[in-house]
DNA sequence: AGATAATGCATACGTCCCGTATGTCAATGG
DNA sequence: CCATTGACATACGGGACGTATGCATTATCT
């Protein structure tokens, strides 16, 4: 039974992560007892105060895991297109579906920036937002797109993204409302698109 | 000294909203003590209970009451516009700097949706989405946009209004984020005009 | 007009939850 | 082999919310 020291940690990094993270994802920030999770996942606040600070700081932890999910996942479907528009708009379309995921929603588009104010902005750009940039860059290396700042241009596009999948998950007839977002917001991406 | 009733109801209402609103978009939804605004108010909070409910029932009233005046400073913008596109563009430039003032952006974008869900859906369509559609309605009317859906025109240009504002009001350099902001913002705004 | 019902609002109480201070046990290192 | 550090649990205090109850003033009924 010979366990390192830092092995055991990791492991109870990870319980207290994982378990925050159901627990965020599911009933919401505000209404997740800290001494509720954590006891699931066999631990105390004690633990949970050590390695986070306070609950703010394991939200933290718990978005930062997300958002490299996320990065990675955006990535792939980019890389697969057949040309980079296309890659561009897959890109778009994948960002609004997993604004959809409940978690995802939960955590990244409304605990999140209630708690802990814009998450774009405290860490050098996130990268949700970093990959949307590099898909922008080739763009527009590729003279394919408008002349717009890059980084805004991101921005813009992720905050569209992400009301849009609010507007949809919310609606009480999101199928219906899904194709109409989707459909206007392929149509705002096409004036994107330098005409010639 | 002869006061309607109805007439105190009002005011300790109307109390109850001002003190509310002040501490909500100060402090923030979470951190405002219940006791202490409303101590403030010269009230208690049996009237909070009483009227509305409870704290989530105050902060609703509160966005409805902000709603309505953003509403009508948007309808003030497009009106003394000399055209109807210059109305458009107006009216969306007023948004984000409306999304700028600091009890604006708290209450109706960072504590309103994570505390009550979509604010957008619980109303029928609140005023100011009501108001980008009209603008956009008369666009389309006139054949000056590219063809696509109100609603989701008008949810996606919020969208990317409120997530411009949120960039810029929390950028370290806000005037120099602004310019870039705004700039793309507009450019956006044009490659949805018909081009001919 | 007097009695009664209803309503606006305050007070009192119980409960939950967070943050800190303190304690304990195991691991590491000299 | 002992001392120190660090990981984690337990104990405690405070604050905030929601409800139940009480009181006073106004509305209602005969």
């Amino acid at each position: 039974m010979r366990k390192p020291r830092q092995e055991m940690i990791a492991e109870t990094r990870g319980k207290l992560i994982a378990a925050g993270r159901r627990a965020f994802g599911t009933i919401g920030y505000a209404e997740a007892s800290m001494d509720d999770f954590t006891g699931e996942a066999g631990l105390t606040r004690g633990a949970l105060y050590h390695h986070f600070g306070d609950k703010r700081g394991l939200l933290q932890a718990v978005i930062m895991e997300i958002d490299a999910e996320m990065t990675e996942r955006l990535n792939e479907v980019s890389a697969v297109a057949p040309t980079r528009w296309q890659g561009f708009v897959d890109e778009c379309s994948a960002y609004i579906e997993m604004a959809l995921e409940p978690e995802i929603q939960r955590i990244m588009f409304r605990d999140g920036p209630a708690v802990l104010g814009d998450i774009s902005q405290w860490q050098n750009t996130p990268g949700c937002i970093a990959a949307l940039s590099r898909s922008i860059n080739r763009l527009k290396a590729d003279g394919e797109i408008i002349d717009i700042d890059t980084e805004t241009a991101a921005r813009l596009i992720n905050g569209a993204s992400s009301h849009m999948a609010l507007w949809i998950a919310n609606a009480e007839n999101p199928e219906a409302v899904s194709k109409r977002a989707v459909a206007g917001f392929k149509a705002m991406l096409g004036s994107l698109r330098r005409q010639e």
